[in-house]
DNA sequence: TTCCAGTAAG
DNA sequence: CTTACGGGAA
């Protein structure tokens, strides 16, 4: 049995890790940290078995930041399509505009560098700075948070997340920057596939024999997660439904009256509009609504 | 209903 | 620190 979290982790992951396109080094070669890059903002809330079409039809349009700085907002929403949280792709072409003019079209390595750029907070540089370059910083997300809550602290269920995220992932980390980058995609790949939020597959689990969770007899402790807003008949839904008609529509544009035109409640429609206009994810012109140019 | 390789704004 | 922000699937 081995004595600590990353040495039990490296060969699980080595043996187990699933055969993602971000993994493969034929994508790294072809895309480097752009490819990266890219992953990360379409994973940002939205699962991996949603994110791989996706990924390959826009790294085949813009294989590069320059490319995607070309574009226009209303391209870069289409072909976003329907992977949800639409803000990140405008914030995704912000940052390619951003790699242009301020780091000469090459990703940033550093890690405040790439905070700096739109769209990007703790968890995608340090990813990017992680996965793209080797180097060793704590990469946390909601898997890696649980599995620490879990197997570090002996507890069913993650705090909100803070900074203490970064200091625990930290000490889990060993000094080869290698290694560390895989034990930070090991914590994750086991949230993801054995230490999900609905179950527990500790039979499988390599940390199983190091479990505070496990050791403790699995108590439930305090649930502290706040219950989710519906999504049927909510602002949400309505901004969703704006823009996916938006992007069907031939050049992108349609009267402002026809957009929507079944939905129950005006006020609220008209609400999405203003807020999507606000957000820079819609325009305004005379009657007619269209995707940003 | 809950969860998902989060981020920015209040 | 809390909330808004898509959309699909278990």
């Amino acid at each position: 049995m081995p004595y600590s979290p990353a040495a039990a982790l490296i060969p699980w992951y080595r043996a187990h890790a699933r055969d993602l396109p971000w993994r493969r080094p034929e994508y790294l070669e072809r895309y480097g940290a752009w490819g990266v890059l890219v992953s990360e903002f379409m994973l940002q809330q939205t699962p991996v078995t949603r994110v791989i079409p996706h990924l390959e039809a826009w790294l085949a349009r813009w294989p590069d930041p320059a490319g995607l700085a070309l574009a226009t907002p209303a391209q870069v929403l289409q072909q976003w399509a329907n992977l949800g949280y639409p803000r990140r792709a405008l914030w995704l072409h912000r940052a390619a505009v951003q790699i242009v003019q301020q780091h000469g079209g090459l990703v940033p390595r550093d890690v405040d560098a790439l905070l700096a750029l739109s769209g990007i907070g703790d968890y995608t540089a340090r990813a990017v700075a992680a996965f793209a370059f080797g180097d060793r910083h704590p990469v946390v997300d909601t898997n890696t948070r649980r599995v620490i809550a879990r197997a570090v602290h002996g507890r069913a269920q993650p705090d909100p997340p803070s900074r203490r995220d970064l200091d625990d992932m930290l000490t889990l980390l060993p000094h080869d920057p290698e290694s560390a980058a895989i034990v930070n995609a090991a914590a994750m790949e086991l949230g993801a596939t054995l230490c999900t939020a609905r179950a527990a597959d500790c039979g499988a689990c390599p940390l199983a024999g190091l479990c505070a969770w496990r050791a403790a007899g699995y108590p439930e402790g305090e649930d502290r997660r706040r219950r989710q807003a519906k999504y049927e008949g909510s602002d949400r839904q309505a901004r969703g439904g704006v823009l996916r008609a938006l992007r069907h529509a031939v050049e992108h544009r349609l009267p402002a009256d026809a957009v929507l035109a079944d939905w129950p409640d005006r006020v609220q429609r008209d609400r999405a509009i203003d807020s999507l206009i606000a957000d820079g994810l819609l325009e305004a012109a005379d009657g007619v609504l269209l995707l940003p140019r």
